[in-house]
DNA sequence: CATGAATGAGCGTTCATTCAT
DNA sequence: AATGAATGAACGCTCATTCAT
């Protein structure tokens, strides 16, 4: 006896949802979020109205995309939070988040509209806080970052890099690496005369 | 005593190419580079056909923008350059370029166009260099700026604060300015054991 | 029992092409192939893109309807073909494709892209070879033809009918006639010197 | 001393009149009829409005042109009538006229639209008819033109030659000759059983 | 009266979105 | 529910014609 029709066709309904989504994220990735929705859907080997019938337009699978950039992104913050050092633990979460804006093409445009509305905002501090914000205090007790950084210096200095990449990628790909670095320096504490 | 009879004629015409360039740079200003040349020509006030007389597609009219605003940095080079602080001199510059770009989102595409051709980059270092090349070296010597600090690094730098100020202009204007310092802070040189 | 699941969709866009496609041969016809793609689609019924999805560009059109137009002339030349008598059919052949060329302003400029393009030259030649070489040589057997004449000479001499036609269609609307038969009769053996 | 100033700006007005029909025949001649207005205004080297001025719209001026063609016939006419054998000078005129319009892509669509206006017509026929119509009653007094040919038909038989050149011109330049040879052939009188 | 800059309707084409199958 | 063909508004651009100088 089947477990009734339903939940074969959700599996198939949330499969074609992921697949949209990857294909979304890859497109936009590489491309930029010019892509437009047929090479999405083509991407992802479903029809065009697959797309529409899980994201009423295209803005709504921008949406979507925020919450699997975002998991990328506690993902990361995971990773950095179970290396013992507060400060190479930040540094390198730090690090990670601004090449994951260098080398995708999509962060910025998908992740950045938490600026833009105050949900995704919202969204955002909520879901990355808990995690990172530990990762910034604890470096900050450690005396690696400044006071007064916050998780949103922590965006915008990634987002930065990100642009210093889209800008540079095609005449000096690596670049952006030189200002990765300077804005990591630029999180420490400022320096007193005498150390401390 | 006229100094020759054909710019009577040229007038009209030499004032509707500046009202399409300003209009143009007004518009890439407030929304964007993408905004159409339809739309530059409507806030012309001119007809789209006198867009293209002037300039035959969309990207001449940007190699325009790219003079005028190099121009507007020249300018404000050379105003900063009157300050007698070496130090002060820099800075002024570097955040009066900041301030440029964090409110005219036309900046970064029209100017930063040098990153991706090299015949803007040449021209720009041509026309620039001259003047900022000096002030950086005069604020390096006062010890002031790190060595190694290049033109580049001011563009880019600056580039940074534009893509900030797009993605918080309309949550919160003010905030560009907050990168804008501690960028200007991460061009001092690294702070020796005892500092100065 | 249908042949195939997939005909069943592909009825309706099958039906859309053929109707740009018909639409399109008539707008050609009537107006000449100054017709715009916007017409076409009005004709047909459509949108414009629906052309564009058919059809990439201009061409492409143009050259779908070329082998359209080809087929109707294999067509006049099989059923001239079932002619007993060489001459006759050959008379008949050539007049019918002068008649096609006269009342219908498409066929020249969509055919005789073939004396603009070596391959549509070679596909003419191949297709309609084949059938009318045949007529022509028997006709030429049968001393109802000059020997050198060529398929070539046939083409020109129907488009030469549709160009009158095109000049006279206005106010003389039967006159390419009188040239049709002038023409015919220059396809005839040189008269020697004491007849047959 | 001058003559007045009035003659003098009639004298340039005639010549920039002249000025731009020259420039139109040329362009027509060469590149056909789609050649642009303004293109025509710069090849004379007067602007855009000096040629409106002269003539109200396009079409004025290939009207003016058609006088312009018509002149050049008669003085190919002229020219063959000035040969003493009638044969040898109705086969000149009309192989001169064919030649004009193989040559010269103007020629076909400005001259014919005698058979789309009678206005054009009566004009052609009245001041080409004079000097022509002797030219073909010669020739068939002579008996090397058939009976009951016409002007139209010199001027028709010539025009399918321009359309031949037309659709030849790129791949085969002077297969014009071939079927200009066999026009004019076919403008012999049927042999009858016995020739000559 | 000559000039050539300005106009705007219209062309070919693309793409987010809808709809018939 | 899934498909992909169809839609039409909008873009970049051209050219016959008009108008300010």
């Amino acid at each position: 006896m089947s477990v009734s029709p339903t939940p074969t066709m959700r599996a198939d309904a949330a499969t074609n949802r992921q697949r949209v989504l990857t294909a979304g994220a890859r497109l936009f990735s590489e491309y930029g979020v010019d892509a437009t929705l047929n090479d999405v859907a083509r991407a992802a080997g479903v029809g065009v109205a697959t797309v529409y019938r899980n994201y009423p337009n295209r803005d709504a699978l921008l949406d979507d995309l925020f919450q699997a950039k975002l998991d990328q992104l506690i993902e990361l913050a995971d990773r950095a939070a179970s290396i013992g050092d507060a400060s190479a633990a930040f540094d390198t979460y730090l690090y990670s988040v601004m090449q994951a804006h260098a080398t995708d093409r999509g962060v910025v445009p998908v992740l950045m509209r938490a600026n833009q509305s105050a949900q995704f905002a919202a969204e955002l501090g909520a879901q990355l806080g808990p995690i990172v914000q530990p990762l910034i205090k604890s470096a900050q007790a450690a005396g690696s970052v400044r006071d007064g950084f916050t998780i949103q210096d922590l965006c915008l200095l990634s987002a930065m890099v990100g642009s210093v990449a889209d800008l540079t990628r095609d005449t000096q790909p690596g670049l952006w690496e030189r200002y990765a670095h300077m804005l990591i320096d630029s999180t420490r504490p400022p320096s007193t005369a005498n150390g401390k």
